[in-house]
RNA sequence: GUGGGUGUAGCUCAGCUGGCAGAGCGCUGCGUUGUGGUCGCAGAUGUCGCGGGUUCAAGUCCCGUCACUCACCCCA
């Protein structure tokens, strides 16, 4: 007999976590969607000349972690490993930049990326993005960098971090990016790194090796080489960042992986989750929507890891979902019951009171464990007694006190009671 | 792609210099013929990842292989 599994790097989510995954999901795009953003279901797989020319072709991502396959008209598709160059794609081709700006749309979904998988590095990665596009002005990149803040906040979190820079813009970069690159030639370094110093300079910033870094104590920094429009464009970022009381850290030497961000840079970190501790970042990227064929449009954006918030709600022993999944549970003894049962409980689910029964022919004694372990604080019980005396036993599963209630009434008591339940479990504010 | 670690019950793991396959949790039943959770008692569950080798004897030692995992790299 064969036993299949589920892909390596593919992390799937089934209960009881699968409810804390949908609701850091919930809980990341809740803020944006507070803020005007509206809702875009994208491809999953795109041209690859899409990613290519977007995202850059000597990206790592591009260029060794992309799943990329032919399909029957010869067409090269590759699934999607991030999630902005496909909304920018759907911009350009459903033309939504010639209305109203700025654009303000988000996302959710799987991406792919063919890495060695590790503890919060997935193959087939969940994330969750905003993207505002079409107006170049600070107070946007404030507010994305604003709403990611927010998200972390809402779950809970408290111990990640912001790492906030500029990377300048098509002014201002290529001479830094020559300056810096003059500077690395004087340096002594190993194969590996001249390599990524040729391929892109920037990434020998982030070297997170000792004896790398403190050769690269007197590296030019972008931030210091801004251009006078990129240099005010950051200033009034960072003001507009402090009327919203987001605090963040400068973090001169942090690079991006994709080649498409320019001017406001960030990225969230969370120090519990080992060597993947980016649960978030995003940016700028004036350049991009020109380079796939679109008008010269701004935009900025973020995306957040939802697998790694999961992991870091976790690490910081927080219980992102809260109170029970359901608030009744009908325990029906006998066939007469079960018919009383099946009605009550359609009635009950028309009035919006979370609620399921124990199915099968079970035993007082095997229902009852059913209804303990689906965690309903109130169960009722029918059974032959209340059958004959029209009425319906209602348990408090907390205290274990019962009462009995017509049947008649059943719906309307414990539709008014089930309205009281949530209230004692509302979200931390 | 490169390096390290780990594979034993559904889960978490113990098993020493080779000598009868174990614990906790969970699960099932009973204590209570109409009451869960708590408590007590009883019970079920194994290709010791897979293949080969050494040995009277391998979960244990050796070789190979696969899977998982951590780190490099990269990034959410």
């Amino acid at each position: 007999m064969v036993m299949f599994t589920a892909p390596k790097g593919v992390p799937e989510y089934f209960p009881p976590r699968s409810a804390a995954f949908l609701a850091v999901r919930e809980a990341l795009s809740a803020p944006a969607q507070h803020a005007g953003y509206e809702y875009v279901e994208l491809a999953v797989f795109e041209d690859t000349g899409l990613f290519v020319r977007g995202v850059g072709e000597s990206t790592d991502v591009v260029s060794k972690e992309m799943y990329t396959f032919t399909d029957r008209g010869d067409r090269s598709l590759s699934l999607r490993p991030e999630g902005t160059a496909g909304v920018m794609r759907m911009v350009v081709e459903q033309r939504l930049d010639k209305g109203a700006l700025p654009i303000k749309l988000w996302y959710a979904g799987p991406f792919f990326r063919a890495e060695r998988p590790q503890h919060g590095r997935y193959r087939q990665l969940q994330q969750v993005g905003i993207e505002a596009i079409g107006i170049d002005d600070p107070a946007l990149d404030a507010e994305v960098v604003a709403l990611a803040d927010e998200a972390y906040r809402m779950l809970g979190l408290t111990q990640f971090t912001l790492n906030l820079t500029s990377l300048g813009c098509g002014a201002c970069r290529p001479e830094y990016r020559e300056r810096l690159t003059a500077f690395l030639d004087s340096l002594e370094l190993d194969e590996a790194t001249r390599e990524r110093a040729a391929l892109n300079p920037l990434r020998v910033l982030d070297d997170k090796r000792d004896e790398v870094q403190s050769k690269l104590i007197d590296a030019p920094l972008m931030v210091n080489h801004l251009c006078a429009d990129c240099s005010d464009h950051y200033d009034l970022t960072r003001e507009y960042l402090r009327a919203q009381g987001v605090l963040w850290t400068e973090a001169p030497r942090l690079v991006r992986g994709l080649d498409y961000y320019t001017k406001t840079t960030f990225e969230f970190n969370h120090p519990l989750l080992g060597a993947q501790s980016g649960i978030g970042g995003g940016g700028r990227y004036d350049g991009l929507m020109a380079s796939i064929g679109g008008d010269s449009l701004s935009g900025i954006g973020f995306g957040l890891g939802t697998d790694r918030t999961l992991l870091a709600c976790e690490a910081e022993g927080i219980d992102v979902v809260q109170g029970p999944r359901i608030d009744v549970f009908l325990v029906p003894i006998g066939s007469a019951a079960r018919l009383v049962a099946v009605r009550t409980l359609a009635q009950l689910r028309a009035q919006g009171v979370r609620c399921d029964m124990s199915f099968g022919e079970r035993a007082m004694k095997g229902a009852m464990k059913a209804a303990d372990r689906s965690g309903a604080p109130v169960v009722l019980i029918i059974g032959e007694d209340e059958i004959e005396a029209g009425v319906v036993t209602v348990k408090n599963m907390e205290d274990g006190t019962q009462s009995t209630v017509p049947l008649t009434d059943v719906v309307t008591f414990v539709s008014s009671k089930a309205q009281i339940i949530p209230s004692e479990r509302q979200h931390r504010s």
